[in-house]
DNA sequence: TGTTGCCATGTTATCATACAACTATGGTTG
DNA sequence: CAACCATAGTTGTATGATAACATGGCAACA
């Protein structure tokens, strides 16, 4: 506990910095499980700030499952697993096999998703992939219409899963998926592509109509392919 | 924003009260993505607490992504797709369909992880998976030092695919689920379900040590419909 | 007219202090 | 030895004050 704070800083709140400070021990092994934490008059002193800044600093940390406190004790590091929050470092995205990670675990949730879609599906989602359906046939390749309709139409699929966390999952790395596909950009269409795309679509939801979760599976895994290999990755053993 | 906060509550902080209150009204849309929250006053007079009480709840929901804030300006809800971290509350997953919910996403992760893992598996994998099998084999059935092993086992699998974020969301799945098991306190075991667990999993290690994908999803797949008859969970769909 | 600069107001960020509620500890008493 | 009690230390909450920042209005000026 030895890092001192530059009041001169004006980025994140002192509350955030403290916050990761503390993390920081507790992931560096530095403080470990049942350790307690020093008072937060202690921690106030030590970090150059107020008790109120630590006070919400250990808020977050409580509610992140790191720490736990009792009134009149004090604060203890908790186990390691019972950390009830889950992140994705933006930065390390960059990389091209840690894109390619994600892009399989978020595969294997769609594929899932896919699955149980046509075995649960009523017919309001129908309704609803089809209506993203045509608005992604009325718009240009790659627009931004086009992408809504298309993130539209994934979103219908999972939600068809009557399953909260397998849609909470799906979409956070769908969209840490997609943040890194615009960040690289290479977004470049050809009407080919766009008529490709579409079929894939069409024959998910086609599986889905007939409730045959074997064909929704394989239709869904065929259109991933189809997609890493317009966002320039090769699987050849998704 | 009508709830009016008892303070005869003594439980859970009244800043994770207001936090939750304010997310339940982002989760509703009675708060949508862009709308400016109420001042703090306004928010600390309206829930009969101190402003103190709901900078934490703030700062706990900032933390979460939910909500982002300015000085000078105000509080504003996020972006649903912007939040960076993930995260399950611990209390809901009392509700025998969330843990269901949960069960399943746990599925889908680790039926595709065991195929990964044939494909992918090294001789360290195999070995790390054979020793934690036969320290299972060694311990009584549903001692600590068995579910340990268990764990192990799982995990070593997961480290098998060589996707590291594959691992760290199943990992992740896996102890909130782990935790719901324990919290109910179900567990009763007798020589036949051991047995029976162990044939499982040395079915699933059959298939990865033979690099045969489809087998160790299969394999994988019975393992977890087993674990789930044996928590009392009924399955016809996963 | 339009634009620049200043000021008043409202909001968040932080600080400081005080008190209530709870825990642990040690001593006292029966 | 057990039960009780007093006391100090810690977290939980409340309150008021100040600093930093954003915004809109208004006056002065070109």
């Amino acid at each position: 506990m030895t890092l001192k704070l530059d009041k001169v800083n004006r980025g994140p709140h002192l509350s955030t910095l403290v916050a990761s400070s503390i993390s920081r021990e507790i992931a560096h092994g530095r403080l470990n499980p049942g350790d307690q934490l020093p008072t937060e008059q202690a921690l106030a002193t030590t970090f150059g700030v107020s008790r109120n800044v630590v006070r919400e600093a250990i808020a977050r940390l409580r509610s992140e499952g790191r720490i736990w406190s009792q009134q009149g004790r004090g604060a203890f590091v908790a186990d390691v697993a019972n950390s009830s929050v889950l992140t994705i470092d933006h930065d390390a995205l960059q990389q091209a096999d840690a894109f390619k990670s994600l892009f399989e675990l978020r595969g294997a949730l769609e594929v899932k998703a896919a699955a149980l879609a046509a075995e649960r599906r009523t017919d309001a989602d129908l309704e609803a992939m089809k209506s993203a359906l045509t608005a992604m046939n009325t718009a240009p390749y790659g627009s931004v219409a086009w992408l809504k309709a298309d993130l539209e139409f994934h979103r219908a699929v999972v939600a068809a899963t009557r399953n909260g966390y397998m849609e909470q999952f799906l979409i956070f790395v769908s969209e840490r998926v997609r943040e890194s596909i615009l960040a690289a950009g290479n977004q470049q269409g050809s009407d080919d592509m766009a008529s490709t795309t579409l079929g894939e679509h069409k024959r998910i939801l086609d599986a889905i109509t007939a409730g045959d979760a074997n064909a929704a599976q394989e239709a869904m895994q065929l259109h991933l392919n189809g997609a890493a290999r317009r966002v320039g990755l090769h699987i050849d053993d998704l």
